[in-house]
DNA sequence: CAGTATCCGTAACGATACTG
DNA sequence: CAGTATCGTTACGGATACTG
């Protein structure tokens, strides 16, 4: 078996890439109960700047995953919805949350556990002259 | 709802930034089918640095979803395999790929479109044409 | 063989000021 | 309201030389 990194015609990795990034599955996520306007995601997904929104949402857009309507109106109102496709990728990423509570305990156990003998592995190394 | 991209202590964001993660799915897809030696890993992922493969091996390992045996021999030996709860993730990784296999034309050709319509400055979609 | 240590470029991201 | 433009930082990752 050969693997590639940059295999960027490979699928996995290209729907890797947009659920591993953060503002993709926030904004698909508060879009999975109905759309949303812009400010509303701004407001709502703590922590995002107008530069990352307005990029990640044409991302999205981009893929098929939202919808962008413009209401030509004043002031101006633009609405974004999940796609079909995106509904679908929702449910993905639903399969991932269960995954991820169901055995959450088990790397953080792992985790204090992996810390735990690495400090000591280290006292020994200073205590054992 | 209201979401915050800085929730650490979410069990999805974690498991997200792990599969989001290019090495540490790689190195997961790799080891699917038995343990392996550091420079099989190495020689079989394409373009890994030796310090991104050992610092992706270490977090793999301290998330408790791979082991690492030392052989105390002359050469060295190290051999890294799936834990159970690695095997688990590993199942996970295969969902995305069908799913990724299943809809990735729906976004090749939702791209296509998408970037036709941005070249000819019909991008806006108006409500109601 | 299996790493570690170091240097370094770049690209991603945050903050903010501005606009149709 | 819904963005765009610009700047500055930083942290991630690549390359490579070195070591037990």
């Amino acid at each position: 078996m050969q693997v590639s990194a940059y295999a960027k015609d490979c699928p996995s990795r290209q729907i890797l890439d947009r659920i591993g990034d953060t503002w993709s599955v926030l904004i698909v996520v508060m879009l999975a109960d109905g759309a949303h306007r812009y400010t509303e995601l701004a407001k709502r997904i703590q922590g995002v700047s107008p530069k990352m929104l307005t990029q990640t949402l044409r991302g999205l857009e981009r893929d098929g995953l939202i919808t962008r309507t413009v209401h030509p109106v004043v002031p101006p109102r633009v609405d974004y919805a999940l796609t079909e496709l995106g509904h679908s990728l929702y449910g993905l990423v639903e399969g991932l949350e269960k995954w991820a509570e169901t055995h959450i305990d088990d790397v953080q156990a792992a985790r204090v556990e992996y810390d735990a003998l690495r400090r000591k592995g280290r006292n020994r190394r200073l205590c054992g002259g």
